[in-house]
DNA sequence: AAAAAATATTGAACGCGTTCATTTTTTGAG
DNA sequence: CTCAAAAAATGAACGCGTTCAATATTTTTT
């Protein structure tokens, strides 16, 4: 019996992972104790250390899974035809918005934002930043797609514009989850006013 | 002799700050125990605690410090007469972030940060949120000086275009301070690349 | 100037993330 | 089936930020 092990280690992983994302949606990230986590998940502390590398670690299976589906969502935004510049990109970002708290809450996305910044050598914040500058290759994309369909200007660099605007996104966002009482419809309407005109200007036509 | 009590304090307060900070540059931030900081100082644990709410507190005398300075060497550039844009703004930006790493290395700038990420509800946090609100505007204010100049186009949202110029702006500090390869060079470079589509379509003429 | 009240100092103790030497379990060869 | 080597589990111990009850100092009152 070869699987043996295999099988308990993909078992402790998932129950340890399970116990985790319970607790932190049930009591927030930092009054989620690793004993705690470790005790839920039926195994010892130690235990839970030869699982991950360390508490930061258990959110980035979490950020993940969020980035991947919205990446996704993402490419099939872009694959379709748009009338216009706004009503593309507000529609990505919208999808960015109102995806971003299916899984994690925003203390979650602070404590993973905060850590990414804290610990940039960390695999942790390595592939927080990859995920990062995929959603921003992704809103040049977009740029680029319209451009090709003649939606954007010729002499607009997509790259740039794209950056500028997934910046200011993603800096919105960081506002965004530091404010408790602000939702996501807020966090739309401040997002478009402030891309309007560069949006407008890029248009063709 | 009423003051005696007064004098002791703004003392103590002088020597911990001056610990601290000598402390921060030597080892960095995370090295720099409190008990190093308050043998420094010479005084015990609890008085530092008397002094400072906590660790990351001492960071904002810095920080502000820093901000305070930038900001008052921005309202000097936006006062004077500017040929374009382009010339303008970046003089603004370039001011930013040359002065930033005078009083901060990169490690306390991303502690600063990452801080105030997580816990948004300290004064540290709003602190530091209020800071850069203020060079948000400075940036509007900018745009808005040389709107009323002629400089740029009159159907332009300044806000709108501030807000969007800054948010990029501080995106890529905080890429820049998760980065110790970076130099301020490079920074510049990406970040008027990035601004450049904008610059030139917001320009009269 | 002595006592009482107010304020400041102190360092041992606590909480929690993390580590590591030791013990237990699993594996595969003989 | 046996046993030695490999892999995994364990929990006591550590480091460091933070707290707090006890102690000391300064100010005010009488």
């Amino acid at each position: 019996m070869s699987g043996l092990r295999a099988q308990k280690k993909a078992d402790k992983n998932r129950r340890i992972l399970e116990a985790a994302t319970t607790l932190f949606r049930k009591v927030g990230y930092d009054s989620a104790r690793i004993e705690d986590i470790a005790e839920m998940a039926g195994v010892s502390v130690g235990t839970f250390y030869n699982y991950f590398k360390n508490k930061g670690d258990m959110l980035m299976a979490t950020v993940s899974m969020e980035v991947e589906e919205v990446l996704a969502a993402g490419d099939a935004i872009i694959a379709r035809e748009h009338e216009d510049v706004a009503s593309a990109l507000f529609e990505l970002i919208g999808k960015y918005y109102d995806h971003s708290l299916t899984y994690l809450s925003k203390e979650m996305w602070r404590t993973a934002m905060s850590l990414s910044i804290a610990q940039p050598e960390t695999p942790f914040s390595q592939r927080y930043t990859a995920l990062d500058h995929r959603l921003s290759k992704q809103v040049c994309d977009l740029f680029e797609a319209l451009q090709s369909r003649g939606v954007v200007r010729k002499d607009i660099d997509c790259t740039a514009t794209g950056e500028l605007v997934f910046n200011n996104v993603n800096m919105m966002f960081i506002e965004f989850v530091k404010d408790e009482d602000m939702d996501v419809d807020g966090l739309k309407q401040e997002v478009e006013r402030q891309s309007q005109p560069l949006v407008w200007m890029m248009s063709a036509g």
